[in-house]
DNA sequence: TATTTTTATTATCACGTGATAAATATGATT
DNA sequence: AATCATATTTATCACGTGATAATAAAAATA
């Protein structure tokens, strides 16, 4: 490794003037400068990005802070963040944060800031994990948190705008799966979907299931045991699209199809539910624009630490797909129906 | 940000000391060091990795390479070396890496080491990628590099075992998707392939598809024009399930039906593929053992620069489910079988 | 020529940690 | 008590860079 130091040795000068000349201050000679230059691309001088970290203060580093819940949708914002932060020339930690708070080691390289998404867990973990940090924290997903910048999915009125989806298209038992635990982010949705039930004078009905690292599998099992005791409901509106397709395959499994005996709706629009056989009706959230936003928000705070709380509302959009548009109503026999079985 | 100066102030002693006890040296007297720890703890200390990596000439960073191809299976590999990374107090930064190289900037963040899976290109590309590292390299995934540490996926074994699966069950005119252009990675699936298929007598056919970042999309159409053009095969051998995904659904599209018309099955082993209406077919990648092998293999050469080759050939399993197994042939008339529909 | 201004270069300190050597305190031995 | 051995703590230097202050050299002015 070519240092500074090196540098000026071999053309017998201070490793300071070498400092002032790669950094282009004026006041160099021009001569001077030249030979400077020649002699550091000649010995292929790399700056030591270390000794200058502990100069400026600053890492370089960003952490992104996900739900230890395995899921595409979390993959995805990963992926769409490292990407970003990349271009601005830092780099990403990804740690995972379970509901009752660190889970993993959170980080041990300190870094310039934190994005989290969908901080589980109640509100009480958030502030505590906010509490420990020194650094900005930018928070993004389907809650806002008070306190800091926030980029928020408004699943809120997502949930009301797929259940009136559902109301329209003539389900009546709708259920609703979603985590037994008391979780943040799962709030929204349940009390928008509460909310939906009540204004159309209907039962509210939930199909809870753990908040565990693999939605899949649990869901699967699940799904099963719950129709066994209950019977079927005519449609399923979930809390992300990990639990549906984690229903859909317990249906399959029980021989019900999807959306003929009933309909099936997730979250987030992942791209996995669009390679079924029946692709599904999904809430989805702009990952890209998500990520975009709290990036920028992050870059802006290092810069002016004092500005005020930055924050915005991105609307959730409805894809709606084959899962929840063949069938009128459950409590009628199932109507054919010359759309049956056409493509997207 | 807390430093090892402020603990000191803080307790009135040396700065010194509290190095010593950080580090956990032996003649630190048992009072102090139990007063230095705690007042760290309390203090949220954390040690600042440039500094020390400036001191120690080690970032406790390690870099990921994959292959710039959304996949579950990628997402999958890249958490679970995460967590190995973090247990063992490291952090993992993830990069993309193109067929032609570098396709994001790779890291200006200096890394004690890299972990590359299934590396993507020609052989050269790989060498000059590697030519560039002053730090080692352990490669990973369904292709060797000879000069490496490498943990290695026998595929070439596998697509044999796959293929007399198929060929066992009755299939004879059985297609292989892979990519266009050439890509190591794929080489030994399609010389696997070739091989058994010549060996059985059959010629062997290829649905060729472009090396792209989303394979399913673009498999999903491909696949159609395909079988308008060449008629439908009796079984469709994939290069990953990514692929077998999107002709799985390229399928439906044509309501072409998945084992009855068309056997499918694909390579990597990811969760998506088993919440299909018709499970498929796969063989599977050992991912947790591949990267604690590898991590293993890098840990091992950053203690002893000077060990011999590291490297380890790990097996492919096939997991058999029902897109190869509900059809005899496909010369003769679709035979239903008394194991129809039974799940798994 | 002596003095001031401008230009160019060097010295010093700081960032936070770790390795090593030196110093002090404590206890044991004669 | 004096000497030695041991346990514990502190001092100093190093890592490579950047900011600032201080000097030296050159040019301009009186």
């Amino acid at each position: 490794m070519v240092t500074q130091e090196q540098i000026a040795r071999q053309l017998g000068i201070s490793r300071q003037l070498v400092t002032f000349a790669l950094a282009g201050y004026p006041q160099v000679a021009k001569e001077s400068r030249q030979r400077i230059l020649a002699a550091a691309r000649e010995l292929g001088y790399r700056p030591n990005p270390h000794a200058r970290a502990l100069q400026r203060k600053r890492t370089g580093l960003i952490a992104l802070w996900i739900p230890d819940q395995i899921s595409t949708h979390y993959s995805h914002v990963a992926r769409e963040l490292n990407r970003l932060v990349k271009q601005a020339r830092h780099e990403l930690i990804v740690s995972e944060v379970g509901p009752t708070g660190a889970k993993q080691i959170l980080t041990h390289v300190p870094v310039d800031g934190v994005i989290t998404v969908d901080f589980p867990g109640q509100m009480k973990t958030f502030s505590q994990a906010r509490a420990t940090l020194t650094v900005p924290l930018v928070s993004m997903g389907t809650v806002g948190h008070g306190e800091t910048d926030s980029v928020q999915v408004d699943f809120r009125a997502g949930t009301q705008m797929a259940m009136n989806h559902l109301l329209d298209a003539g389900y009546r038992r709708i259920a609703h799966a979603t985590f037994m635990q008391n979780d943040r982010p799962s709030d929204n949705r349940r009390l928008g979907y509460q909310e939906a039930m009540r204004t159309a004078g209907l039962k509210p009905e939930f199909i809870y299931y753990p908040l565990t690292e693999r939605q899949r599998p649990v869901t699967r099992r699940l799904i099963q045991d719950y129709i066994l005791q209950h019977g079927c409901p005519d449609a399923i509106f979930c809390h992300s699209d990990d639990a549906a397709l984690g229903i859909y395959r317990g249906l399959c499994d029980l021989k019900l199809r999807v959306p003929e005996d009933v309909a099936l709706a997730g979250c987030d629009g992942i791209e996995d539910t669009e390679y079924l056989e029946c692709p599904l009706t999904t809430l989805v959230q702009p990952v890209a624009e998500m990520c975009a936003a709290a990036w920028a928000f992050l870059l802006k705070r290092l810069e002016q630490p004092e500005i005020k709380m930055q924050s915005l509302i991105l609307e959730a959009k409805l894809a709606i797909r084959e899962s929840t548009t063949q069938k009128i109503t459950a409590s009628k026999p199932a109507m054919p129906h010359k759309n049956d079985k056409k493509i997207k």
